[in-house]
This record gives structure tokens, C-alpha cells and sequence, in this order.
DNA sequence: ATCTAGTTGCGACTCATTCGCAATAGACAT
DNA sequence: ATGTCTATTGCGAATGAGTCGCAACTAGAT
């Protein structure tokens, strides 16, 4: 399991204005065991603090995602057009997503830090994000399908 | 400049109906100068052939997605929430988006290509899509801000 | 030249996300 | 504790990207 950052804290400590709203946001994305997309989340938070509108999560995700402590994902749209979030890691990591079965892996490499390094480097630019997306087939998906089709 | 499929005849290759619409929708998308969202390939083809509908637009796209002829992109949607579009390359290719210029950075990279070669061992998954996008301060607008804030 | 399945245009639709504005409530000062 | 001020919220309406159903059309096979 990948260490993720207390948001808690961390909006705290930006002297952002704690509502309760972005409380029960912010503890409902903490403790998500999957990728939220922001109707899941609303879902999830009203369970906290029934009196949330669908704007504030929106609101909400851009204010966590400006200050860098959540990640955007498509997760390669297998299911519409909409984004999920998750709390950012101490390493990025990157996702895995199975255009057959829907499932997301993700795992961290030595490969992708060292890229990330020489981007920064190289092209001397100031990362912010970053989002390595793949699509295709997981193990057990590739071994049912024929190769051809 | 990174060489590019070439999608009228990879199409074609394909025994896919080859309509007047199709036809202007591809050369269109095969000779952009920069990453095409849904409407400017729209704009851009219609110059070719007049009489093409949004709807048109969509269903190629789609179509040559699933044919693996073109890439799609978020390019972090510093423009809204809709989608880029580009010819597939030989080698991947990833992007670097400014969030203050908006400018676009692609290039391969040898790590990219082992990193890569590496998702496909280890997790013996059949990649079918890869998308790295990084957001962040270009080198010119990193030297023009201040690094607090 | 005919046939037909695949493709298109159209208009209406869905769904994700945003906006304007009046009402509310954190946080800080009193 | 109370008041003040301003950032934040809920609401409902709006936007914008992308999709769909269906009748009309056409590429390409025979
Ligand atoms: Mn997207
Ligand atoms: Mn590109
Ligand atoms: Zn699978
Ligand atoms: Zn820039």
C-alpha cells in the first residue's frame, strides 16, 4: 500500500478556511479504498455531512488539486467521460487500466522516478503532475483472448 | 519531428469503407500542425468537405482509436474538459504542458521506452494505449516566477 | 445496374462540470 | 461570548463535450 499524504493537515497547515463540507470531502478521499470520481465522492461524503451540494465537491477538487494534494486520472474513460481523484503519494505511481475487465493496477518504479528525474532535468522544466496512463489487456484478460481480434 | 503512421492507407489496409467524410477527417488529422480537439478537426476537415457532421467527427475518431491509429489526450485540460487528438508516432512520444503559457513539449526518451518495455514484463500486460502527461512551468515561465508562490 | 450492410446527418439527448448570486458560517478581533 | 468581514456554500440554471436513434444515403460487392 502506498503511503498517501494527510490532507487533513496539510490544508490545515495552508491556512485555508476549514468548512465542514471540505471536512467530510476531504476525510471521505483520505479514506477511499478505490479511484472517486466526484459523484462517488458526493455519495460518500453526504454519509458524513448529509447538507453537501455537487458544486462544493467540484469546488473542492480544484482547490485540493491547486494545491497539489490530490491527483486527476482518467483512467483511460473506460467508463465515460469523467475524472476520478485520489490523494497523491509520496511517490507517484502509475495505472494500469484492463479495456476488458475494467480493473486498475498500480505500482511505483525505479523506471518512472528516474524519468520523472530526467524531465526535470533535461527539459529543465518544474513538474507539478504527472500522469502515466496505460490501456490494453491485465494478465488474466490477454490469456482468454485469442492474439488475433 | 517524429514520424507518424500513415493513416489513409493503414486504413484502407484495414478493409474499412472509405467515405468521402473519412477520407477528409484523416488527411485533416494526418497533416495537423498541432494536437486537434474534436471541433477544430471538425472545422479543419469541413474545408475539405463541407458537408461533415459532429457526429461523424466522434464516430472516426472512436473508430480510429480502436484501430490504434491515433492517440488521445487530456494535455491536463488547461482548455476545458475535452480531448486532444494526434497520429499515433513509431516510438511513444510524452507531453509536458505549461499551466502558465500553455505551451506543449513533446519528445521520445529512451527510459520511456524501457519503462515501457518493463510494464509489459513484469505485469505481463498487453499495453494497447500508453499516455504520459506531465503538467507544470515551462523553463521560461519557471525563470519568470518567484519560487514561493 | 442492383443490392445491401455499413455509414451518415440531423436533432434531441445525456452527462460532467461550471456559474451567478443571495444566504451562510469560519476565523479573527473585540 | 458577540460582532464583523469575507470566503464559502447551496441552489438552479447554464454550458459544453460527447452520444444516440432513426431515416436517408452510399461504398463497394455481385
Ligand atoms: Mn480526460
Ligand atoms: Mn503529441
Ligand atoms: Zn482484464
Ligand atoms: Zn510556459
Amino acid at each position: 500500500m502506498l503511503k498517501r499524504y494527510d490532507l487533513l493537515n496539510a490544508v490545515e497547515a495552508q491556512g485555508v478556511r476549514l468548512t465542514a463540507q471540505r471536512r467530510a470531502l476531504i476525510e471521505t478521499i483520505q479514506e477511499a479504498k478505490s479511484h472517486l470520481d466526484a459523484a462517488s465522492l458526493l455519495e460518500l461524503a453526504r454519509k458524513r455531512d448529509p447538507k453537501i451540494d455537487r458544486a462544493t465537491v467540484y469546488r473542492t477538487l480544484e482547490l485540493l488539486k491547486r494545491l497539489g494534494m490530490i491527483d486527476e486520472l482518467d483512467l483511460m474513460h473506460l467508463n465515460g467521460e469523467k475524472h476520478y481523484y485520489e490523494v497523491k503519494t509520496q511517490k507517484d505511481h502509475l495505472h494500469l487500466a484492463c479495456f476488458n475487465c475494467g480493473e486498475i493496477e498500480e505500482f511505483t518504479s525505479p523506471t518512472f522516478e528516474r524519468l520523472k528525474r530526467e524531465i526535470a532535468d533535461k527539459n529543465e522544466f518544474d513538474i507539478k503532475v504527472m500522469r502515466l496512463e496505460v490501456g490494453g489487456l491485465c494478465k488474466r484478460c490477454a490469456a482468454r483472448k485469442p492474439v488475433l481480434q
